[in-house]
DNA sequence: TGATTTACTTCAAATTTTGAAGTAAAATTC
DNA sequence: GAATTTTACTTCAAAATTTGAAGTAAATCA
């Protein structure tokens, strides 16, 4: 995400012993339960589900930053968010609705500002005119690949390969994860 | 997170063939790109921000219809986590903060909701006046208690060993990458 | 053909988040 | 030991986001 790269190849070894933004304290999330020595560490769904939050927090602020290095200041990172889901491929809202499981006026909000800025071209789909086709300007195209270098940049520099192991890990594990609750909202609960 | 136990074991194998809520149409959030066959997946941060993002999404969802179902109406999920993030422990202002990251007015503006539903305590420390200690009140335990029941429940009906071990691996995972994230937000950006 | 469903959009209200003050108590510096 | 700075918050108002209840227009069904 950075491309001044202050500290080219500190690993997560380093990152430890790092303080948190600010100085202020030092980064001390609670480590998840054991209930007896020895055992896999508990984790609750509610552990889980915070580190979720704090982690995607965190990560906001890192599109922020970069969008304010790359001048654009009329989109944030939940529009960003949306403009990396259409992807290269042209979608409808709806296909949008359930990639990130946005709720439908929600994704309308976004989507006008988006078209506002000109990051995406709506056209109506001519088989079914209530089905509004979207897909990337050159624009919006432009920035995904930038904000995709400045993550590349980022990446070789701050992360080793554990950390990219991991990051698969953590996109495997929780997709499935993600299926169990949505589950849980269409029945159970 | 249920308690109604309309599909008790229901694992992911069947999760895999349901549609999302509402059967508007089928889940089906993209793969990650795989740059070759016979490579590991490629998953980019963006992808597992995205998910990150859907899954906090999700989860809220679930929250808010459990704290229904409790006949909680004068909180909502975001407060559940601080409550959550508050724990068994009397902890600052400052520690909450770090824990899920949040921005200091927002942190202010929950605890005075939790403070007006009767579910934290603050007290001003005595050793340093500036500081407020919090804690969870009666009300506020209960409501925890309630919810990790339920999420035991949600565990048992729902999960299977494999989606209990995702959820060790995913949380570990993340964490590492949060760490890095933390730091890059510090430095680099 | 008329009724229903689908695929969205719009709008207004409620909620949440941010940022720029402000306050008061430590801790530092002079 | 008075003045300054820093810390640990809170408050407030503005901005951004999210929700929910319409509304529209095109498809589909009966």
């Amino acid at each position: 995400m950075t491309q001044e790269l202050l500290y080219p190849s500190m690993g997560l070894e380093d990152a430890l012993l790092l303080r948190s933004v600010g100085d202020r304290r030092h980064v001390a999330p609670e480590q998840p339960r054991r209930d007896q020595v020895g055992d896999a560490p508990q984790v609750s769904c509610f552990d889980l589900a915070r580190l979720l939050e704090r982690s995607s927090r965190r990560f906001s602020g890192l599109v922020a930053a970069e969008l304010t290095r790359l001048g654009v200041d009329d989109i944030g990172p939940a529009q960003v968010m949306v403009l990396l889901a259409i992807g290269d491929t042209e979608v409808s809202v709806g296909e949008l609705l359930d990639r990130g499981n946005y709720v439908g006026s929600n994704i309308s909000y976004y989507l006008k500002q988006l078209t506002d800025g000109d990051y995406i071209d709506r056209v109506t789909s001519q088989r079914d005119k209530r089905s509004a086709r979207i897909r990337l300007t050159e624009r919006g195209r432009q920035l995904c690949a930038d904000l995709r270098d400045a993550a590349k940049l980022f990446e070789r520099s701050f992360c080793g390969e554990q950390d990219l192991r991991d990051l698969a890990t953590a996109f495997q594990a929780l997709h499935r994860l993600e299926l169990v609750w949505a589950n849980a909202a269409r029945y159970g609960v």
